[in-house]
DNA sequence: CAGGATCCTTTACGATACTG
DNA sequence: CAGTATCGTAAAGGATCCTG
């Protein structure tokens, strides 16, 4: 069985946003994308050496879905495809900045 | 086998602040005790109804061991318990403001 | 009332092989 | 290069029963 009435919680902006950038990774790639204006995949293989290949695409489609990301592809051989961030996923920024001096003033 | 070497992005404050509010409920948990000056266990449980007394107990411990949440015991019987927001915890409010309002934006 | 213990399902995440 | 497909593990989360 489900759990309690969900009608009480549910349209919460604080599950809203983890739906959009919870879990592992999604924060730390739109960071990237914030600060460098264009990447390919290679490069955020690169710049996030811990993410497995997998995810980093799973996780970009994710992205591209919420419209935080956008996806750029050349039509070159051998391919080309870039990565930018949007102006939903600029927004971002505000929360990254407030999840860095979060983790600041814990340390202390 | 591990993935790629973890000392490049290795002591990220957007990781701290993952590994001490990430997930489903800490957030929302603190966001009640933000706004309750103290509360029980089962007040807690009708404040968030869709969540399973498991995970309820399961991250107030979590919470108390990172120092983001007080466990008040009375020693009395029945057993009364409280739960109130640390110093450290109530630094999470700009995070939730922000997480709120990065929602909001989202949504136009 | 508060919570421990247990069992189970689901989701997140990772490794690796393969393709246009 | 930028993926897809597949398989496996680990962690998150939930239901239920039990206890002082």
């Amino acid at each position: 069985m489900k759990n309690k009435p969900i009608e009480v919680t549910a349209r919460c902006p604080i599950r809203t946003t983890l739906e959009l950038v919870g879990g592992k990774w999604k924060l730390i790639i739109l960071q990237q994308l914030i600060s460098h204006e264009e990447l390919r995949l290679s490069e955020l293989k690169i710049l996030i050496p811990d993410i497995s290949e997998k995810m980093l695409i799973q996780e970009l489609k994710t992205l591209k879905i919420s419209d935080l990301v956008n996806r750029i592809n050349y039509g070159e051989v051998p391919p080309r495809v870039g990565y930018r961030i949007t102006e939903k996923g600029r927004n971002a920024q505000f929360l990254i900045d407030e999840m860095v001096h979060f983790a600041r003033s814990y340390e202390e």
